[in-house]
DNA sequence: ATAGATTTTGATTACCATTATCATTAATAT
DNA sequence: ATATTAATGATAATGGTAATCAAAATCTAT
């Protein structure tokens, strides 16, 4: 199922209304690169659609999240941003401090570990952050 | 070498001042529970030295973060959190989403799986975060 | 010890991403 | 088509953090 359908379905289990803008939105932050802010696509859309307001692009990208269809992430410069979520992949990111380039790697064998470590707290792991933050290979070699 | 001798030499090396209201704040934060953020501190003070303004106990924690004797942390509840840096020991967190639980662990593979993910992607790690969310035991079973 | 130079303090304000407000507009059900 | 309910977008409120600035404290050189 598309993330369309999977949006307007959700919209309408919680009496929500598929909106112009909110189709409109969905779209446009399926099709920009990964990890953008609230403000990246907001100034994206304002090319096309200059009518959109902020505060719409925000709500819009809440219930993106609350519906499954994206993640929010903080990279700690102060703006949340937003992936798209894949329910059959799992991603952790390298972040350099220096040029902003976001990484993303898998690593599976960290995963299970994190798991064993849950496990022996006796806690119920919902969801984790693991980043890396440094300079990237570019930015070390400069 | 103890902090308090680290935050003076510390302070005289940039140029800056040992006052009164420092040596006081390094002392609360030593022996207050880990994980305080600036108003728990700041709070805690207020009983014993009610003339020290918030402002003050949030700038002498940066001073300790810069000089290695704290570090920050963030939670994902919008404040900062401190505690004391262990240069010989390094660990991750727990966090329980529901009642604010924080446990500490030390997972020894997973910082080697780190680097090899750094290396991989020749990437210069500084520091990192590893934060597992979720319900602690008590929260999950009740 | 004293005076002058420099920094710190603490109250307050500014900042800024996020969130709330609300009158107007739009979507949905009948 | 109309009534009902929600959404929109401009704007203001919020709240943790950081900047400002006059008064106070510290440090240096005598
Ligand atoms: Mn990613
Ligand atoms: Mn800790
Ligand atoms: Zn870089
Ligand atoms: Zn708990």
């Amino acid at each position: 199922m598309d993330q369309t359908k999977i949006f307007s379905e959700f919209l309408g289990r919680k009496g929500l209304k598929t909106t112009s803008q909110r189709k409109i939105i969905l779209r446009a932050f399926l099709s920009s690169q990964s990890h953008c802010s609230t403000e990246d696509l907001y100034l994206k859309l304002r090319k096309s659609h200059p009518k959109i307001g902020y505060a719409t692009v925000h709500r819009t990208l809440k219930l993106l999240v609350e519906c499954g269809i994206a993640i929010e992430q903080h990279f700690g410069d102060g703006h949340a941003r937003f992936e798209p979520f894949q329910f059959d992949r799992h991603h952790d990111h390298l972040v350099c401090k220096d040029c902003g380039l976001i990484i993303e790697f898998e690593a599976p064998q960290i995963e299970e570990l994190q798991k064993m470590v849950a496990a022996t707290h006796e806690f119920m792991i919902k969801n984790h952050r693991h980043e890396l933050y440094g300079l990237c290979s570019r930015c070390a070699t400069k």
